[in-house]
DNA sequence: CGAAACCTGGAATTATGTATTCCTGTGTCG
DNA sequence: CGACACAGGAATACATAATTCCAGGTTTCG
């Protein structure tokens, strides 16, 4: 998972030094690859023991795994297929422009969200999803979407889902849970109120929760047996959702292949739940 | 050119000492950067000194330096084996292998959705959405999931949106549209009983159509005004749907933006519906 | 309300690691 | 065979990183 993603992510929850060394690293992430820890103190204007505190407070070793990391997140960002442009779409680009920049953004977003979840972890989230009696999704506004896209992959093998567009027939489906059963939150921010309340319900009945949101620290991740990320790229569509909601359709379209890998019967429940639609085709 | 490449390719002409370091850097890499200078010398029976010296004779200013160069190598090594994979998943892929696949397959059909599409038709969808009284959505299964997502694109930009998943009320608010409205169609096959149901019943009153279909001829795009085109890969998913919803993602993410560039108090809507929206988070 | 426990973050210290210099042994060439 | 070039190790000087310690501020809890 790149860091740089994880620092803009963490950089709200961040003490003082700490978020001024982060915003350095953003911003000038080549630049500090060059500079010691002393440096990048100085560059920054906090004490070199700082740098290196926060380093750590990472998860890496020290300061020097840290620049191992930046290194590596930068080689891995330049490595993108001819053709695309990252950057913020503008009003004055050009339609060709805007195409290259859309699909950039895309791109980067699928990458970002299936570099930042672990194999381990998603193992955990099929074996719950595979295990699991019931699976109820939930999620408002972008995110229901998603949620009601996955719903029908789930249905296609033959699993047992509960979702609903009403979020009172998700707490009352919620207030039914138990311990066999899994609930499955999708919220970008993490702070959705209603997909909250259905999640706090689900552990209270002692559901297994998954959730999906962004790396940003929040209530729904706290909540969170298991845990995954999309990363999303806002900032440079400038639009709303756009690219939070294509990683959480990776994120599931991931999970979904990977369970039919896992479900030596699936591709017989996806022909006939195909062969039944049939019918209503010309 | 990757590091590991030049020391392979010089390793012939090289002294003994430098044979043996440049020998076990290629051999293990990764080991190699989680040693000190010391720590190499140690590993491959030479001195501190002669690991330096290597390094500088490879051209960089030190040791650290030489290993944030094997340390991008490996990177760039790991995440390409060979760039985008554009290959059918199989049940005996790996992880890494289905998610570089997946991400292929979208990268694929998102570009050559937005190729199939040519920017004069592009205007034309642009001016009737933009001069439309009201716009009617039409979709079922999948495709009613990107209706929906479009239509609170819609919302957001402040245009009055016709969209009900029942598709009997669907079939009534057709019923009811004229010469200023528009009425988009989205269905890949083109084949839908319901969506063509509703373009027919649209088309008798005088709205325009806008179809979104695949393009293999259909007789969705036989009624069509306008017609934008979606290319999807089913086939190298081999799994139900995802890259053709990828496919009308993309399209109508690109009319959305483009609606956004033209439409000068665009971004006073949005602002005004995120706001309202925050009340609805913690 | 106030003391204790707890953070944050800088200064100083220590440990570690890196680069240079110096030197020796070996092979080469005039 | 002797001057020279050079590989490469030892020692040393220098740079950088990591730890410890402490002061000031904040939260917590009696």
């Amino acid at each position: 998972m790149s860091v740089l993603k994880v620092l803009a992510a963490q950089l709200e929850t961040m003490t003082q030094a700490d978020r001024q060394i982060a915003g350095f690293i953003i911003d000038h992430p080549e630049k500090m690859l060059t500079l010691s820890s002393a440096g990048l103190a100085e560059a920054t204007g906090r004490s070199q023991s700082s740098v290196v505190k926060f380093s750590q407070k990472l998860g890496y070793s020290g300061y020097q795994q840290l620049k191992l990391a930046v290194n590596k997140a930068k080689a891995i960002e330049w490595q993108t297929p001819g053709g695309v442009i990252h950057g913020t779409i503008e009003a004055s680009d050009s339609y060709m422009t805007i195409l290259q920049k859309l699909i950039g953004s895309k791109l980067l977003s699928m990458r970002e969200t299936s570099a930042a979840n672990s194999e381990p972890t998603i193992d955990l989230a099929l074996a719950a999803l595979t295990d699991a009696r019931r699976i109820q999704l939930a999620g408002v506004g972008a995110s229901s979407l998603v949620a009601k896209d996955f719903s029908y992959k789930l249905l296609k093998l033959g699993r047992a889902v509960l979702l609903d567009s009403d979020t009172h027939i998700q707490i009352s489906n919620a207030s039914v849970l138990n311990g066999s059963d899994v609930l499955m939150a999708l919220s970008h921010s993490g702070r959705s109120l209603e997909t909250l309340r259905i999640a706090e319900l689900a552990k209270k009945r002692g559901a297994k929760i998954i959730s999906i949101t962004s790396l940003q620290p929040n209530p729904l991740l706290d909540l969170a047996d298991i845990s995954l990320f999309t990363v999303g790229d806002e900032e440079r569509v400038r639009s709303s959702a756009i690219t939070s909601r294509d990683a959480q359709l990776m994120l599931t379209d991931m999970l979904f292949i990977l369970l039919l890998r896992r479900q030596p019967d699936a591709y017989d429940y996806i022909h006939d739940s195909e062969t039944a639609v049939k019918i209503l085709k010309v």
